[in-house]
DNA sequence: TGTATATCGTTATAACGTCACGTATTTGCT
DNA sequence: AGCAAATACGTGACGTTATAACGATATACA
């Protein structure tokens, strides 16, 4: 368990979900930190099944953790600052980050019907954006843009 | 008190409080609806001291109403219907929509650390990307983006 | 050994938002 | 006038999201 590095070349190589982890594991070290049970817990099912909120995930820890609201926010906290996850505040939820694109800027569109969720590529617009606010001297710019909207399901149209 | 365009230009001319206070009171007769007296007073207080909170604003109600949380959302809901306030999803705040810009793409940078909140002048560009929203599929975009940053002040800077 | 850091547990509470139901007032129609 | 429908607001209870404050354990390392 000494080279983690080799490790992420070994351990079932193909798979994104371990390639993900693997990186993540690598990141963490690199910060000095540990990728633990919890955060590893957290992270996976942020991988797997999408956007969440902080308390599907405490539901979620059977046994690996004792799933209190703090220790959720301490997780996310690490997760977010080690750019693995971004926080989508119009809806209070929590998604991972796509491999290559820690820092890089990134935009969601989120269905204000029923949260389906969906990336968007515009970095070179969203960093005209990021320009206009260090003009206005703002600077630690968090390079994740948020649009709310309905999607195509005529469930969510409709209900708009 | 029959005809509300008239008073409009006769009421305080040349004041923008009070030019905002009857654009809002025309928009909201168009609408078939009244500017009672809390929609009034939160549309003023959000003109004169910036965003603030649905907390903040049940506070300030002295006598006014009487000032319980379903009141003030309720309050704020028409406001933001009628295009006279938008929501700072990032922070849970409410702020006063400039005059002549009731629907039209707006952007703001709001100082995570002291809530300083300005406006961007991009709307190009926040075209561009709802333009991606919308060939994913999505419609009725929400016309608000905000990003996150840390203000010039030094507090907040080095805080962060 | 002792000190610093990292990590997690726990209780309580703050902050933001909604549900469900009731009441008054106004509006429009017969 | 009489009545139904819509508008607007009051109220208690509750749901959801997030943090404060303090404690326990483990590990690293001088």
């Amino acid at each position: 368990m000494s080279d983690l590095s080799i490790m992420a070349k070994e351990t079932k190589p193909g798979s994104d979900l371990e390639d993900q982890l693997n990186r993540a594991r690598n990141i963490a070290r690199k910060a000095g930190k540990t990728l633990t049970p919890v955060r590893e817990h957290f992270y996976r099912r942020l991988l797997v099944e999408g956007p969440l909120g902080a308390y599907d995930l405490v539901e979620g820890l059977n046994g690996v953790a004792s799933a209190k609201p703090p220790t959720a926010y301490r997780t996310l906290e690490f997760l977010l600052e080690l750019g693995l996850i971004r926080k989508l505040q119009s809806v209070s939820k929590y998604i991972a980050t796509p491999l290559t694109k820690s820092s890089s800027p990134m935009a969601f569109v989120v269905c204000r019907e029923c949260g389906l969720t969906e990336q968007l590529d515009c970095a070179p617009y969203q960093a005209i954006i990021f320009d206009r606010a260090k003009q206005n001297g703002f600077d630690q710019i968090d390079s994740t843009i948020e649009i709310s909207g309905l999607c195509g399901d005529p469930h969510c149209t409709d209900a708009g």
